[in-house]
DNA sequence: TCTGGTCAAGGTGGT
DNA sequence: ACCACCTTGACCAGA
């Protein structure tokens, strides 16, 4: 089990995901946002290895509109260097890495047109976590999409659409759970057919679940994933307390954080903390979770020479 | 320099 | 048909 939290770290004074106005976009512009995503990126991978922290969703705005057809600028190549040492970074500590495309990712629509927009989405993530050259554990999480008026159907051709999407996109998607469309049952049903691992979220489960307990969920899941997938990965968070039920909580809630805990076990995998409060929840739950012989935590730094010490944190 | 309206993309659910 | 919500900060035009 490694613990982990979305896309920005509050402690570090630089944004990983700063984009900027698709009016104003330039390649030069594009460059210099690109440089620094990638550059707190590593700061947050640093951070995170100095903290214990095994798992991070990187930013679908690591690179602004790449899937837009304004984008016919070449930043794989050009980011080539800085990507590769990134990928080394995480591989050495033995870092997980997943990414979340955002809502209008939607490969079940009607629209062939969203479909096409989405499959461009979706092969920009496949080609960033590529370029970083990381296995196949690093996932793409989607949710099945929209209903339509027709759950079914909705349903049907989701797995239609997946058949057509590219392989290098298909080894590492992963479906999760919603709250408002497709519960686990569906996502289950939806592996049946086409062998997609399905990413459980607890949160949802509790609000759109057929009351199936954590532990009884987490057996139907873990066997979606092959070995070549890596641990199952798993979305949590807790209610915010007092708001629309949904919502997610500002901190972490330790004592729902280890009643979970407790009920997921004996079963491993990788936990994303969906907290509003990001590391510093990650961080609490380290510490709630420090006895759990599930727990484990990024490779420490190896000791460095003094003079290659400095070179590679400039 | 400050401020507030606005930002690529879609769907759901309420009125 | 239309609007708020999801989620979120920060971009950037205009004062």
């Amino acid at each position: 089990m490694r613990i982990g939290y979305p896309c920005i770290n509050r402690s570090l004074d630089c944004q990983g995901d700063r984009t900027f106005r698709l009016k104003s976009y330039s390649e030069g512009r594009l460059v210099e946002v690109v440089g620094n995503n990638l550059a707190c990126l590593e700061r947050m991978l640093r951070y995170n290895i100095g903290h214990g922290i095994g798992f991070l969703r990187v930013s679908s705005d690591v690179v602004p509109f790449a899937s837009h057809p304004v984008c016919a600028f070449d930043w794989q190549a050009h980011f080539q260097a800085p990507l590769r040492r990134l990928g080394r970074l995480i591989r050495r500590h033995r870092l997980r890495i997943s990414m979340h495309p955002d809502q209008f990712t939607l490969i079940n629509s009607p629209d062939a047109g969203i479909f096409a927009r989405s499959h461009a989405e979706l092969r920009y993530h496949a080609d960033l976590l590529d370029g970083l050259g990381l296995g196949l554990d690093a996932k793409i999480q989607i949710h099945v999409g929209g209903v339509y008026g027709e759950r079914d159907a909705a349903i049907g051709r989701f797995i239609e659409r997946y058949a057509r999407i590219d392989e290098r996109v298909r080894r590492r998607l992963v479906i999760e759970n919603d709250e408002r469309c497709y519960p686990l049952a569906d996502c289950l049903r939806i592996h049946a057919a086409t062998g997609v691992p399905v990413l459980f979220d607890v949160f949802h489960h509790a609000i759109l679940g057929d009351g199936t307990t954590v532990g009884a969920a987490l057996a139907q899941v873990a066997p979606t994933w092959r070995p070549a997938d890596g641990l199952p990965m798993l979305d949590y968070s807790s209610q915010k307390p007092g708001a629309r039920p949904g919502m997610h909580a500002e901190h972490l809630d330790r004592a729902d954080f280890q009643r979970f805990l407790q009920a997921s076990r004996p079963h491993d995998f990788d936990v994303m903390l969906e907290i509003k409060d990001k590391e510093r929840s990650a961080l609490a739950a380290l510490d709630a979770a420090r006895r759990d012989p599930r727990l484990v935590c990024p490779v420490p730094q190896p000791p460095r020479r003094p003079e290659s010490a400095g070179k590679e944190r400039s």
